[in-house]
DNA sequence: CGGGATCCCATTTGATACTG
DNA sequence: CAGTATCAAATGGGATCCCG
């Protein structure tokens, strides 16, 4: 896998790195919904219908879909409180904080997109 | 869409912000392709075919219907040589370049997913 | 409330073949 | 080479019902 092809000049070798492990992020945070959901579970731990209002548009079942997911790849913990009345909440773990800085550069270049398809014409 | 909803805490709002960034962010750059393409893209001018080769697994099919969004998300530029052989080029425009900390970012933490889910339990 | 099970449709994707 | 056409298969996701 990480034979070296001497054709290939250094650059492209690290290109090849940094296109897997961009592989490997997307795989387990990529897809429509698992960083919506950990962003809002930064807001503090939440009920299963708590994150289903909080996540706009997403439903039941593929709420229920994906948080089995998080919690199989350790972004989230599912903590059931056993005494009457049995309340599940769903919290981050230490992990999910080693997305801050994607979480964070993600965003800040959504806002700049946004503001930038807002008022620029259609061609550069 | 900006309204202070009193009952929100600060932090709430700036998390509903974060959240619709992000979102504005995955809606362009999302999906399997979009981002490995780029980075493809990031060695230098390519083919078609070049382009298909670098990013394993995709199809022609979708390679170009990808390479259409990302043109029309001015992320590259499409460039006809005229000149026979006619030869036509992909490459990244000066905007895509706002993503490096994005794609830092990413490939940075995949990186580090990578080696944390090589070597350590399955729960943590 | 916190989901699971089922059904069913729409979109995406892949494979293959084809064309200018 | 740079795609397009077509069909089949996979996937995503909504709706609904159900259960403890």
């Amino acid at each position: 896998m990480f034979q070296l092809e001497e054709e290939l000049p250094l650059s492209a070798q690290a290109c090849t790195n940094k296109l897997a492990s961009i592989g490997d992020a997307l795989y387990v945070i990529g897809g429509k919904w698992k960083l919506r959901i950990i962003l809002a579970l930064q807001e503090g731990k939440k009920r299963f219908n708590e994150i289903q209002r909080a996540v706009e548009g997403i439903s039941a079942r593929v709420l229920s879909h994906e948080l089995k997911e998080l919690e199989i790849n350790g972004f989230i913990k599912r903590v059931v409180y056993t005494e009457t009345p049995v309340v599940i909440e769903y919290e981050l773990t230490q992990y999910s904080d080693t997305l801050q800085d994607v979480l964070e550069s993600l965003s800040k270049w959504g806002e700049m997109h946004r503001r930038r398809i807002m008022h620029v014409p259609v061609n550069e």
